[in-house]
DNA sequence: CGTTTAATTGAAAGCAGTCAAACTATGTGG
DNA sequence: CCACATAGTTTGACTGCTTTCAATTAAACG
């Protein structure tokens, strides 16, 4: 039973961190079709405009949701890591009004679009996990807007960072002493509405502080208060103890 | 029939633009028990960190979601008009993640937090609706994210007042050549992740320009296409046309 | 190794913030 | 109806965070 495991059990893991599932509830997620996709970096899982057919789940490698401009710059509204449902959001909707890309290379599960709707909205205990999860979801595009809005730059990129570690954490992925951020620093910039060269500056900065240590892209938090702190860090937008 | 009509009318309608519900459903929702509460501008509705136990429905008046950071700066992340639901945000959540408050005196028909939810995940029909506009709200805070990260002072400006307007059209409420934005500068600052200096100069600028008239708060749109473009504004992300 | 991509650094420019003051509108009490 | 108080808007001068532009260094890749 170790290995390989059904993706969907994934997904399962996730909502089961929000709200109760039963066996039988389980049992029907597991049965759903599903089929794999291998993805290699920025490979479009969703298209902005284009109507949505598949629902994808994250089974490894990290993606990314994004939104462009009629200028062409970019901003990043969320990041993603393993186990996570990437199509909750475009379920009930017609058509999508976001792009939807891979970070790194990665797997995703594809169950069809109809099946997975079609059983939330019979199972009202998997409807009541699909909601929790969409409305966390919604919570930390709330936090984003705080974040890109009223945080300088190097509260901007501490409260990414401190967000990255506590997402990985819940989905028992953190290394001992810090973690590998999939990003080039043009990436980070798109998150958090900077540009790349001051990006790089903030990151400097805050390793000369002491609240982060670099090592290419593995970052270590040897002072992780102090960079809460920074950060104005708080876990509730995350409503990681829902059950 | 005419008057006074159930505030809970307002939700069915505002829900049927998104999807569809029999009559069976709208009995269900009007049957819902529900007490009115008169609210003066600033009232708090949801307190971040609270537990929540009614679920809210803007009546009449304007409300706002709104998150405080460490050092006492505000956010305000979205606007809401009559006939919104201001709860299904926290609707399955336990403790809120942010605070919503009047924006100008207003009237909110509560109903118990329970009822609503038991009322959602035992009618699939209802679920369905609810999600359409958890989906719809998720989409609009991404784009609020954009607004914040990616667009300069007067696009940004030029994108709320442009969502303003077509939200109101949406429900109805849009005068013949703009509407009363019920906003201090301030108000506009704390939504855009600006001064209320820089907002009172970025007002200015547009009205030079003659993108927008102004008496007082009446804003009127005197060449709407040449605003829409300045902010970058597509209606996309509203998902007016879902139902 | 050479090539490409990403990270780093410096200098200059610009958008937005800060501080402070004046002005306008609105409302209240005498 | 006017004096005064309050809240909100407007303006100016100055500062500063972030961007822009350009160039250099370092890392990743075949």
């Amino acid at each position: 039973m170790e290995h390989p495991i059904n993706p969907l059990e994934l997904l399962v893991r996730r909502l089961r961190t929000h709200a109760p599932l039963s066996q039988a509830s389980v049992d029907a997620i597991l049965a759903l079709p599903c089929t794999m996709r291998n993805l290699e970096p920025e490979a479009y899982l969703v298209r902005e405009a284009e109507k949505i057919s598949v629902c994808a789940i994250l089974v490894s490698g990290y993606a990314y949701r994004q939104k462009l401009t009629s200028d062409g710059t970019r901003q990043i509204v969320s990041l993603h890591v393993p186990g996570e449902p990437l199509d909750f959001q475009h379920l009930f909707l017609e058509v999508a009004d976001h792009n939807v890309q891979a970070l790194t290379t990665a797997q995703a599960a594809h169950v069809p679009h109809e099946m997975m709707r079609n059983l939330i909205l019979c199972n009202s205990e998997i409807a009541r996990a699909a909601m929790v999860y969409l409305s966390i979801e919604a919570s930390i595009f709330r936090e984003w807007v705080v974040n890109v809005g009223r945080r300088e730059a190097k509260g901007r990129l501490a409260h990414l960072l401190c967000e990255f570690a506590i997402r990985l954490d819940t989905q028992g992925l953190s290394g001992s002493d810090g973690y590998y951020l999939p990003m080039t620093q043009e990436q980070l910039g798109d998150a958090l509405g900077l540009t790349p060269v001051h990006v790089n500056r903030t990151i400097r900065a805050l390793e000369l502080e002491g609240l982060i240590k670099r090592d290419r892209r593995n970052i270590a938090f040897p002072d992780w208060k102090a960079l809460a702190h920074v950060a104005d860090f708080n876990t509730r937008y995350l409503h990681i103890e829902q059950h």
